[in-house]
RNA sequence: GGGCGGUUGGCUCAGCUGGUGAGAGCGCUACCUUCACACGGUAGAGGUCAUAGGUUCGAAUCCUAUACCGCCCA
């Protein structure tokens, strides 16, 4: 019979030959002999399922005691099995002539000895994997040792009870079923590590007693202590087993441990059982399942209530960052080149629910912007509230529109942001506080501050900005805490910020404040928003500089008026408007650029500089956008079963939508008539 | 083999219970060193939401199938 191998020099330890059963080619040999190369015993044909028909010749040599599958087959079919390497990779006497030689060499002979004797096949190249070392890369030689095991079933009865009633919880919650399906499925765990350190097994070996035989255990001790000599015979002090034990043998422990057990300690009484474990997904059964399992077992109580996997982090390549790969970026390069804060929030931004994180070096660069962001801002606050020499009380009385906006932004922020804390989103708490900071505060509130600053118009402008920087530093802290700590020492150094607390960390959480939040304002200050940047805008289109003083009609309806008139300072400094004139309806003149807002125009005029052909071609691109929605929004107004089946509020958004959408169109084909 | 996830602008990704104008950061284009910030500002370009069916008045979102990428299994 012809078998392929990897590994001829494992040929001693051969036991048998399989086949499949449902093979015809062998069926005949199953039960028959054939005799082993080099030595000549004799060794039976036997017939296993694992065996594939169609890999190699579809007969295998069975080696139990170096193979793992090998050892399978034995097992099942009651075949006897023979240690032919020891652990060092040289092969021993059962080996015959072979006795002494290192593995790879006996390799060698073994293939010399086979031609010799005529019974070599074939030599091929063949492309498989083997296990080696991750460190040292030395092939792994499979190979039958005495192993510890703990048996599992009981230990794992209570954990999975709970977790049939959804505890703890997971988040994302599909990880539940992952953990679930381990418990019920549950193996005995083997903790025997051959590791050069670690705590050893607590396991025991009188050379005597295991000489003298009799059962498996003969002479076997597993004592807390090392006993001095065997207790059983009394003779000789037992050798302790070389083997340690599997690491997480101890960190299972670790959620009561670290506490102070087996002592009843005040701080296990305090922190014991804790609320929240983050971790990664490969860790599932490594380590949460089996500290759910200790801390039932030895407190009685479930370790953690709710368990958040997040990603796991990869590189560029998508390659898992692991130290064994090399492929880690070590954070606290990170830390050095961008700051803690930034490598917190970054990270922080990037982890969404449960997806893996792809992450290169230039990935920190987003909080690194963010921290500076701040940063700067910061010191402009605080440097013209210092020029400014304090700032006054806020009198809510008096709060002008941009004031009551930019509070009411942030207390809508405040409440995502505790809405996403409570659901585990922490990117999306990341989101709201940078979204809120740059484009809010800082894209608009901190420049109409220096307007009104500048104009001297109102201190209590400067009042609100410090405000809103506190309540911000407060949301953001758990984030990035170094950054705000510091900035927010220096407000209460400047005096701009009185709280009793001596840090942040420990300062109080913003509450809600009554009647900050007012999205009705969102509308009028859109308007103005929408103003600013329609300027900014036209000019651009028509190749005007930004700073550029132009005249501005703005044609509102009536009830806008005191609003714009009141901030018309931010439009002549922010858009660099010199003149602005309100009006309820313009007769539009021929030079005149034109902008469409939410609900009103404006109107630039623009003499020598306007160019007619230029505008229609503009006008011209803004409404056939204008006429693709309309389309779409009359196709659906004009289907019966939208009317009847769609919710009412649906149907009348739809509505509202498309006359504001026909009135814009109306207005851009006037202009473009009036034009041509 | 078993289980699970992903596919959205050039890149990396958000988009929770379907509600109808698809978002961000980076990159890109033009302009700007204006006294918080060029790690910046202003204005802009850029997407048949992998494909094919289906459910629905309505689908990036729900269902089915396919393709491709990827993860986990002591």
């Amino acid at each position: 019979m012809v078998v392929a191998t990897t590994r001829p020099e494992t040929l001693f330890g051969d036991t048998a030959v399989a086949v499949n059963p449902r093979d015809p080619r062998y069926r005949a040999l199953v039960g028959k002999e054939v005799r082993l190369p080099i030595l000549g015993r004799p060794i039976p044909v036997v017939a296993h399922p694992l065996v594939e028909k169609g890999f190699g010749t579809g007969a295998v040599k069975v080696t139990p005691h170096h193979d793992p599958n090998d050892f399978r087959i034995g097992r099942d079919l009651g075949l006897p099995g023979l240690t032919v390497i020891d652990e060092r990779g040289f092969l021993n006497a059962a080996a015959g002539p072979f006795a002494g030689q290192e593995r790879f060499a006996a390799r060698e002979g073994v293939v010399a000895c086979l031609k010799e004797d005529g019974l070599l096949e074939k030599v091929e190249d063949y492309h498989h994997s083997v296990g080696r070392c991750y460190r040292c890369e030395t092939v792994v030689e499979p190979y039958l040792s005495r192993q510890w095991f703990v048996r599992m079933k009981s230990l794992a009865a209570p954990a999975l009870e709970l977790a049939r009633k959804g505890q703890p919880r997971f988040h994302p919650r599909r990880w539940q079923k992952v953990y679930q399906r381990w418990l019920e499925n549950i193996e005995d765990w083997c903790i025997s590590r051959q590791l050069w350190w670690g705590h050893r097994l607590p396991v025991y070996y009188c050379p005597d007693c295991q000489a003298r035989g009799g059962s498996e255990t003969a002479g076997v001790i597993v004592a807390l202590e090392k006993p001095e000599v065997c207790p059983e015979c009394g003779r000789r002090e037992p050798v302790q087993d070389p083997d340690v034990l599997d690491t997480w043998f101890s960190s299972w422990l670790w959620p009561f441990s670290v506490l102070g057990w087996p002592e009843e300690t005040d701080d296990l009484k305090a922190f014991y059982p804790t609320q929240l474990l983050v971790t990664a997904p490969e860790i599932i059964f490594f380590w949460v399942a089996r500290m759910a399992m200790a801390g039932l077992e030895f407190q009685g109580r479930l370790p953690f209530g709710e368990v958040y996997i997040h990603g796991t982090v990869r590189d560029e390549t998508g390659r898992k960052m692991s130290k064994s790969y090399g492929n880690v970026i070590d954070p606290l390069e990170v830390i050095n080149e961008v700051g803690a804060d930034a490598l917190r929030f970054s990270l922080i931004s990037f982890a969404s629910q449960g997806q893996d994180l792809f992450i290169g070096r230039k990935s920190f660069a987003l909080g690194r912007n963010f921290a500076n962001k701040i940063w700067n801002a910061s010191r402009l606050v605080i440097a013209r509230a210092e020029a400014a020499g304090g700032v006054p009380e806020p009198d809510p009385a008096r709060f002008s529109l941009s004031q009551r906006w930019i509070l009411s932004e942030l207390e809508a922020t405040r409440r995502v942001v505790e809405r996403k804390f409570d659901s585990l989103r922490l990117n999306e708490v990341a989101t709201a506080l940078y979204q809120f900071f740059w484009h809010s505060y800082c894209d608009w509130y901190l420049e109409m501050l220096k307007v009104d600053l500048d104009e001297n118009d109102d201190p209590q402008s400067l009042a609100v900005a410090v405000l809103v920087l506190d309540r911000f530093l407060r949301l953001l802290h758990p984030l990035m805490p170094f950054l705000t700590e510091e900035i927010w020492r220096r407000l209460k150094e400047a005096d701009l910020v009185r709280d009793p607390a001596p840090l942040l960390a420990r300062a109080a959480w913003p509450a809600n404040v009554r009647g900050h939040y007012r999205p009705a304002l969102n509308r009028q200050m859109a308007l103005l928003l929408e103003s600013v940047s329609a300027v900014r805008n036209l000019k651009r289109e028509f190749n005007l500089a930004p700073g550029q003083p132009v005249r501005a009609i703005l044609v509102l309806p009536r009830p806008y008026h005191k609003m714009i008139g009141a901030a018309a300072h931010y439009l002549k400094r922010l858009a660099g408007v010199e003149t602005l004139e309100l009006e309820t309806a313009h007769q539009r003149r021929r030079l005149e650029a034109s902008g469409l807002l939410s609900r009103g125009e404006i109107y630039l005029p623009l003499a020598g500089l306007f160019d007619p052909e230029r505008e229609i071609v503009r006008l011209n691109k803004e409404l056939a956008v204008l006429e693709r929605e309309l389309e779409k929004g009359s196709g659906r107004l004009s289907s019966r079963e939208f009317l009847e089946k769609a919710p009412a509020e649906v149907i009348e958004r739809e509505r509202a939508r498309q006359s504001q959408l026909r009135e814009k169109a109306d207005r851009i084909k006037e202009h473009l008539s009036f034009l041509k």
